[in-house]
DNA sequence: TTCCCGAGGATTGTCGACAGTCGACGGAGC
DNA sequence: GCTCCGTCGACTGTCGACAATCCTCGGGAA
């Protein structure tokens, strides 16, 4: 019945992830949930009781508590004082929210990669653009969405602040919540490619303002139509 | 010795701020670590052992490291896997990163702002600049920081995002660690205000360009020359 | 009927104890 | 002298039990 290793030097027969065996319980509590918000097993607004997760993973509830803790810092969690945690509804005035963060972040990171105009760093974005070019033709949509996330990824990631990086990524984790709800975007897979396609040459070619322009309406793009 | 309540419902005679009273023993006990970081009597890079804090505040270590996880997330405390917690150290690359991803949030803020030039927004935002104002007249360091801090919390709050809010209000608690270190912007007091003042022109007249480019200066002036 | 209130169950918050891990110290081997 | 390895103390990670709190559901009064 137990998923999750008792103790942290126990081994689990069945797991090879290594990084994953040698975590602290708390971090492999949190893990599984964390996978289990995002494939929908745990629907939003669900409650999270801690005895029930601690009896299903075969855990106490100090690293359930923990692990809840984290996912709450991640936003994909609220806890209320002796009320409990539950996964955090999904409502279109959250996921706009979300995204004009994310639109925060990343004009911040498009700015610095424009003024610094670094070819080595628009063929790594390049890279990643090619990838998501092939995944779309390949027609495999769950491919599309990890590539069309892993430029953006790269985008921050080119800007040189972990913090912002941080930040970012636990957008990104709460964001592919709306994504199945919100599929829209990935349907039309080939303005997805023309998209990337037009903001990388506006990047290439220095053109601020445009490159800008487009970011902003891909980040907002086919995320209008939402009905959770 | 007891500095924290041991239980929640028990009554600490010293104590008048009801929320403090109320809120769980883990959520005061951030609060005192919190001050303690903030004030200096904890310094970065300083070691937070759970029993010593627990036994001098009197409670068991549950709620002291459920503490230390929520500073970590916060972004004042870092901790290591079985090697414990310790106060992040300040460096000029991680006041950097912290300024950088605050320009960031008030950039998006201050674009809102000036799109939808509204004029009832940018009254409160002159109600602040005006107290800033009065502070630095009356030589009030502590109260020109604090003023400081409240048109830029203002400017934030005014975006409506509390994802935004919420980041922006960690980042400050932060940034003010390294406002001892680097109080030359609070030097030149005069400087002070007459960058917000011409902030706000810019703000008023809706130009965004000369707007932005200010509040870019205001936020980077005064740190550059840091040596912690 | 509607509202208040108080018991009781479910669940979270806190505690003290034990198990596991890290880093320092010191001795054996080369 | 230098490196390796085992021991030891200090500390973190996890556990099960107890205390405090919230919520629900009846029962009684207006």
């Amino acid at each position: 019945m137990g998923v999750v290793c008792a103790a942290p030097a126990q081994r689990c027969g069945n797991v090879t992830n290594k990084t994953f065996e040698r975590a602290s319980t708390a971090v492999r509590v949190a893990t599984v949930l964390r996978e289990r918000i995002a494939n929908g097993e745990l629907r939003p607004g669900s409650r999270l009781i801690e005895l029930d997760i601690s009896r299903e993973l075969g855990v106490s509830r100090s690293p359930v508590r923990e692990a809840l803790l984290r996912l709450a810092e991640e936003g994909l969690v609220e806890i209320l004082p002796y009320r409990g945690a539950m996964v955090v509804p999904l409502d279109k005035a959250r996921l706009t929210e979300l995204l004009e963060f994310r639109l925060a972040l990343e004009r911040f990171a498009l700015e610095r990669l424009v003024a610094r105009s670094d070819p080595a760093a628009i063929a790594r974005l390049r890279k990643r653009v090619d990838a998501l070019d092939a995944a779309i033709a390949r027609g495999d949509r769950q491919a599309s969405i990890d590539a069309d996330l892993a430029i953006h990824r790269e985008l921050i990631a080119l800007a040189g602040n972990r913090l912002v990086e941080r930040a970012f990524e636990s957008l990104i984790v709460q964001i592919r919540l709306y994504i199945d709800v919100t599929s829209a975007q990935y349907e039309r897979a080939e303005d997805l490619a023309t998209e990337h396609e037009a903001f990388l040459t506006a990047v290439e070619r220095g053109e601020t303002i445009m490159s800008r322009k487009l970011l902003d309406a891909h980040i907002m793009h086919g995320f209008e139509d939402l009905t959770p």
